[in-house]
DNA sequence: TAGATTGTTAATCGATTAACAATC
DNA sequence: TAGATTGTTAATCGATTAACAATC
């Protein structure tokens, strides 16, 4: 698939993807050779149409009869979503939520990984997670560039999320993702994904308090 | 504002009315007492015009020069978000991601509460933690009703991730949060919303490869 | 007044779904 | 063959943005 195509998928459809290769993966691991639409759409809970629309977009044909090859959907997936290379992340702030996606992310994927955590308490600092190395805050800028990682995450409390959010851009990171309630600013060469547990709560409430009335 | 109108809202406006509120409590804790549409819009990155928008959905007005009084607009978001009575929530798996949650959580929101946490583990059970009552999960469907529990947020292994849905909705749960990669079946009656970290995460290195070649 | 702001409709953009031809 | 499936275009739906009148 040429680069521009790639450029221009939709951003629902990168993420579908990605949730596609996460069950196509579990399916692989148990045996399973092929998959029709149907059966990928029923586990999303999404259409079918939107399945098969999604891998019309990235340019992968199934046959009739048998539906879709895992593995080379797999594959073709990986080619859209990774680099040769692999990306790296860190995490800054190592509390319960920072240690949740480390723990959480530990040798999911091989084109992505986290490397490094960081945290301001020298006492957080001691030992490594889950074979991930810890360093101390001030260490940030040195680290992330002698390892070459390109995203950060944010777990840190909200009030220090934007100095956080400076120290990392001024590392020379590619994308940040936000898990505080505190949204930040960065430059528009840096790519910026917030998430606020409280939003989503929030919503989740929403809809049983609408729809049981 | 009339029950049907609310009923109606785009979905996308309700995620950014929570948010706008967050935004909000923050200003009216430092004193502020006005906002304008303008200043709402560069907190959350979005444009001021939707700020706008939003606030005339939910049959809001602000004065011209002044903007929108920051306690009256609080209030109506709550209107439109919280219920009189409350609603309570628990969380399955007491592990890094629970207690990140309950712990963020705390005293956040007086119309919206985590009244209890569920494990399998009893070794996790044997005390409560940040005030929040912890429990046995084979105790889930009697702690459910007897609180009056009517969101359920999922932070056990995959693995147990459908099991526990299954107990859940037999407790009589409105409404589920899965944060497990596990994508889980539910009833059309209870609403369900997934979330995945690591979709989040190749998300943000999709963009990051694509804008950095 | 001129400038800044709100409120609102119409236009546009992006995403999903309906419809259907092709084929095994 | 009939039925099940894929691939794809056109239609629809939902969300954002442009444009602008009103007003302080």
């Amino acid at each position: 698939m040429d680069k521009n195509k790639m450029k221009h998928l939709p951003h629902k459809t990168i993420e579908r993807l990605s949730q596609y290769r996460r069950a196509l993966l579990l399916c692989h691991a148990q045996g399973q050779t092929h998959i029709f639409s149907h059966e990928i759409a029923k586990i999303q809970h999404i259409t079918a149409v939107q399945v098969r629309r999604d891998i019309m977009l990235i340019g992968y044909t199934g046959t009739l009869r048998k539906g879709y090859n895992i593995e080379e959907l797999i594959a073709l997936i990986g080619r859209i979503l990774d680099t040769d290379e692999g990306i790296k992340a860190c995490v800054v702030g190592i509390g319960n939520l920072g240690r949740a996606f480390i723990n959480y992310f530990k040798g999911k994927r091989t084109k992505l990984s986290i490397v490094a955590a960081f945290d301001n308490n020298p006492n957080k600092v001691v030992k490594n997670f889950c074979n991930t190395e810890t360093f101390h805050i001030d260490e940030l800028e040195r680290i992330v560039k002698q390892k070459g990682i390109s995203i950060g995450i944010i777990t840190v409390s909200p009030e220090a999320a934007p100095e956080v959010t400076e120290k990392l851009v001024k590392a020379g990171i590619k994308g940040i993702l936000n898990y505080t309630p505190k949204p930040v600013n960065v430059p528009a060469h840096v790519y910026l994904e917030e998430y606020d547990m409280i939003t989503s709560l929030e919503k989740v409430a929403f809809f049983v308090k609408t729809h049981s009335e």
